[in-house]
RNA sequence: GCCACCUUAGCUCAGCUGGUUAGAGCAGCUGUUUUGUAAACAGCAGGUCGUCGGUUCGAAUCCGACAGGUGGCUCCA
């Protein structure tokens, strides 16, 4: 949800209500459980958070239930209306304070804000830090400030509002553990966030948003409207597709192999286990090997594992000719699904799943060629988000300081470099972030917005200088030269069960013909003999035309009929009688949202077709009818 | 993998603090009805209450393990 205010500006008002916030419930959360141990409490999009761990046993712990409860001793600060009064200590003493009031979390942050500079700018994000201290991680600190109000006094650099009562309209969300710092080998809390607004106005529209996007969850659509499931007997990650979603999935998938195929894209076909040799050789068996499914044969000693992507093996296509700088650029394309053994607590709906279909590419090209493909490929992913209707930004993603990452640091700068022109010469509205680039090399990250304004990660460019090097790719350049080629991957759905958990929640399940399962429900008014015929001649021309037509013959009231259709989203709805059969007219009932005028009119039942075959092929999201 | 919560018919849900044959609506099936733009009427069938184990005279209900799910954390080639 696009947020106006900006949680890093700590001069909005705003954000000084939901910092008070934090502080207010740490007050209410203390007073109930005076044990309490208080981690981070920082203001986030929407609101607020506070780590807290409320015994030093670990045998109690906050639950929903208790909301009501700190909700109402936080309204008894708020009606107080006490002044938020500030002060501040050497950072000395405040570790001191920290001591003596048993805040152990507490206390491990000023320490590294003591030393600030070392370690406090890496471990602590912008966020955190400023929850204590206006350092910037690089001065050192001499005084950090507190609030209180009242009798609680909390390590804060604020800003707060002037007292408790000017807080505005807050609701307590949800409860969850978290890791102390985000280590897994670090003591976990639990993290009650709350959401803020300036007014209850404002609160109650989030709150609808919220009840909005529950009513397009993918996985009660992907329920209600027969589109794929679960069995625990296949189990956990691995979802099953009806026919119905199968449509949908290959249209997807058609979509965006013709795209690339007019690029010069050429289809490949890779098998689905490999040695795992492979990846030793790729690099992937050192950082991702706990990861990958092994599969154990019964006829060698080959350790094999199911591919969990697929560029090591169309670098195998690639080389098993000589190639010519005349070859270049060098394109494969396989949408083909992967096998990743994500933990359990990762996996949800279609969202992060373990048989993971791609609409894969691959380019191999020369240094003067990439921008060319890149351009290329910026095009495709344009042309496919403004046709499912959504905006895209992108981000670009460097590497950090770290030492996950392969190949020397001169190549990363100039593939940075030149990521981040193609996508300024393309226009795209962009920003930029260290630390999110694959481990061979920087990538183009687009990002999606859906139509409740919620932003998803989708289709991916990435540049590899690493991995040509690694498996010994080359080239036989002008001057008889042997030279190494530069990879791009690309995928522009990225992967096809994430972008339809996306796209089934920004259609809320009202698919343009072009995806929809049922394009067309034809709904006869009785079983007659002359009606079925014309039902099934009709049928047959939808069918000629590539339309999806069903027909509806069941012994029902019209009324019940027409209410089956309306409930699976379907585009269109016919009914056919006596009427359509002696005028060779129908009525089209057309969904609301792709309708540009009210009333209905009569059309010829061919034109009719062809119409909606039309708009199917040109992949529009309103009616021409 | 970690923390919390959840799992009753194909779906959505009742079933109070453990007590005789576990209920409803929709969907399904069978009749009747031949229907005109969001639900015709009647009947039938459908559940070893996620699985396994324990406590108890007695478990859908209490305890434990496992599986699956949800919300977080971590991770994401």
């Amino acid at each position: 949800m696009a947020d106006q205010t900006n949680p890093n500006d700590p001069n909005d008002q705003l954000h000084a209500m939901r910092h008070s916030l934090a502080h207010i419930m740490a007050t209410a959360i203390q007073k109930l459980w005076p044990e309490t141990k208080f981690g981070v409490g920082p203001v986030v999009e929407n609101g607020f958070y506070y780590d807290v761990d409320i015994n030093d046993r670990g045998d109690a712990k906050i639950s929903e239930e208790d909301f009501a409860k700190i909700e109402a001793e936080m309204q008894a600060v708020i009606a107080n209306n006490l002044p938020f009064e500030r002060s501040e200590l050497p950072i000395d003493e405040a570790i001191v304070w920290a001591q003596e009031h048993a805040q152990p979390y507490k206390e491990e942050l000023l320490n590294d804000l003591k030393r600030a500079g070392t370690t406090v700018a890496k471990d602590l994000n912008a966020d955190e830090l400023g929850t204590i201290a206006s350092a910037d991680g690089a001065t050192q600190v001499e005084n950090v400030s507190f609030y209180r109000d009242g009798d609680f006094v909390d390590l804060c650099r604020g800003p707060h509002v002037e007292s408790t009562g000017k807080v505005g309209a807050f609701k307590l969300m949800r409860v969850g553990g978290v890791y102390w710092r985000g280590k897994d080998n670090n003591p976990q809390m639990q993290r009650i966030t709350g959401a803020a607004f300036a007014t209850p106005k404002e609160l109650r529209v989030y709150l609808d948003m919220l009840e909005e996007a529950k009513k397009r969850d993918h996985r009660k659509l992907g329920q209600e409207l027969d589109l794929f499931v679960f069995s625990d007997m296949v189990g956990s990650g691995l979802p099953l597709f009806t026919p119905r979603g199968t449509i949908i999935r290959d249209e997807l998938s058609n979509f965006t192999n013709n795209m690339r195929a007019q690029y010069g894209f050429q289809k490949v076909w890779t098998p689905h286990i490999t040695k795992h040799d492979l990846y030793e050789k790729s690099g992937h068996w050192a950082k991702f090997g706990d990861e990958l499914f092994l599969v154990a044969s019964q006829e060698t000693s080959d350790k094999m594992v199911m591919k969990p992507m697929n560029c090591p093996h169309h670098t195998r296509i690639y080389e098993s000719q000589p190639r010519s700088y005349r070859d270049m650029p060098v394109r494969y394309m396989e949408t083909t699904t992967i096998y990743r053994d994500e933990k359990a607590g990762e996996l949800g709906g279609l969202s992060r799943v373990r048989a993971v279909t791609q609409d894969d590419s691959h380019v191999f090209c020369r240094q003067d060629q990439i921008e060319t493909e890149i351009n290329n490929l910026l095009a495709c992913a344009n042309e496919l988000y403004e046709t499912v209707g959504m905006k895209l930004r992108v981000r670009l993603s460097y590497r950090d300081e770290s030492d996950g990452y392969l190949g020397p640091q001169e190549l990363w700068n100039a593939a940075q470099t030149q990521l981040k022109n193609a996508v300024i010469a393309n226009r795209l509205d962009y920003f930029e972030q260290e630390g999110e680039a694959a481990f061979y090399g920087p990538k183009i990250d687009f990002m999606a917005t859906d139509a409740i304004g919620r932003e998803h990660q989708v289709a991916t460019v990435q540049l590899d200088f690493v991995q040509p090097e690694r498996f010994g790719l080359d080239y036989t350049a002008e001057d008889g030269s042997k030279q190494t080629p530069v990879m791009i991957h690309c995928a522009l759905l990225g992967s096809i069960e994430r972008f339809m958990s996306v796209y089934i929640e920004h259609t809320a399940g009202k698919f343009p013909v072009w995806t929809a399962p049922e394009q067309i429900r034809l709904i006869s008014v009785n079983q007659e003999p002359e009606t079925v015929a014309f039902a099934d001649a009709v049928s047959k021309q939808a069918w000629d035309l590539g339309l999806r037509l069903t027909v509806d013959n069941s012994n029902e009231s019209v009324g019940k009929k027409i209410r089956a259709s309306e409930l699976m989203k379907i585009p269109y709805t016919i009914v056919v009688g006596d009427k359509e059969i002696d005028s060779g007219q129908v009525m089209p009932r057309i969904r609301k949202d792709m309708a540009v005028q009210d009333e209905a009119h009569a059309i010829g039942i061919e034109e009719f077709l062809k119409t909606v075959a039309n708009e199917a092929k040109a992949r529009v999201l309103k009616t021409s009818l």
